[in-house]
DNA sequence: GGAAGTACGTACATTTTTGTAAGTATCAAC
DNA sequence: GTTGATACTTACAAAAATGTACGTACTTCC
C-alpha cells in the first residue's frame, strides 16, 4: 500500500489544473458546511446536535453528509459512544487543525474587513 | 451569486451566525470558481480568456459571474479598453490581493498535504 | 470567402446541492 | 402515555449552481 501519485500525469498537485484531486479537496474545505465545520470545531469536541445548534441553520441530512466527507479524508475524528440515547462526539484531526487554522483565518479575515467588503469603497 | 442580507443586528461580524453577511462574502470567496479565480489572479493582470485558460475548465457564462460578483465587492478591478475586438484586463484590487493571499494560502496546503489527506492514514 | 479570436449576454437544459418529512430505538420527564 | 431528545438514514422535492449553444461586431489570417 504505497501512496498513489496524486496529480494524474502532472507533476505536482495543482488546484488549477481541473482534474487534480487537489481541487476536490479544497472545494469540500471550503464548501458551505465543510467551512462552517471546520470553524466550529477549531480546538473543541462537539456532538453531533451541539454542532448542529452550533450552525444555526444546517439539516441534519447536510450536517451528516458533510460530517462524512471530512471524516472520509481525515480531517474529523468521529467518536460513537454505544449507549441508548446515541452519544456522537466529533472533534479535529491533526490534520483537520490545520485546515481549520487556515479556513478560519480566512473566515477571521471576512469577518474583519466586512465594513470594507460592504461599503464597495474599498476600491483601487 | 445572490444578494446580502440585512446587515448584522449582532454585535460583530460572525460567519457561525446564519443572517451575518460575512458568511455569503465568505461563501463567494470560496466558491469554486471565486477562489480558483483568485489564486490565478494572484500578482499578475489576465485578460478574460487568459483567466479561461489558465482555470482550464470554465464556461464563459460562469467566469462572467462569477468575476462581477468579485467585481461588485470590491475583489477585482475590471479595466476595458474600447477597441474593436474588445480587450479587458482582470486584476486584484488592494482588498481582494489580501483575500486572494488567504485562499493562495489554503490552497498551497492543501496541494502540499494532498498526498497525507489521500492516503487516509493522516489519522489521530 | 470562410474560420478563428475577443468578451461577453441570454435562453434553455442539466447537474449538483440542499432541504423536508418521516422513520428508528430507547430512555427520561411531564 | 404523549412528548422530546439523540444520531442518524432514506425517499422525495425544491433550489441553486453550472453548462450548452447561439448571437454580436468587428479584425486578422489562410
Amino acid at each position: 500500500m504505497k501512496d498513489l501519485p496524486p496529480p494524474p500525469g502532472d507533476l505536482a498537485p495543482n488546484v488549477l489544473h481541473p482534474l487534480c484531486p487537489s481541487r476536490q479537496v479544497l472545494q469540500m474545505l471550503t464548501s458551505r458546511w465543510g467551512a462552517l465545520i471546520l470553524v466550529a470545531l477549531a480546538g473543541r469536541t462537539l456532538r453531533f446536535s451541539q454542532l448542529r445548534r452550533e450552525l444555526g441553520d444546517v439539516s441534519e441530512r447536510m450536517l451528516a453528509q458533510t460530517l462524512q466527507g471530512l471524516e472520509a479524508h481525515g480531517m474529523v475524528r468521529r467518536v460513537a459512544h454505544d449507549v441508548v440515547p446515541p452519544h456522537v462526539e466529533y472533534s479535529l484531526t491533526l490534520i483537520g487543525d490545520e485546515a481549520a487554522g487556515l479556513v478560519r483565518g480566512l473566515a477571521g479575515w471576512v469577518e474583519r474587513r466586512l465594513p470594507d467588503i460592504l461599503s464597495v469603497a474599498s476600491q483601487r
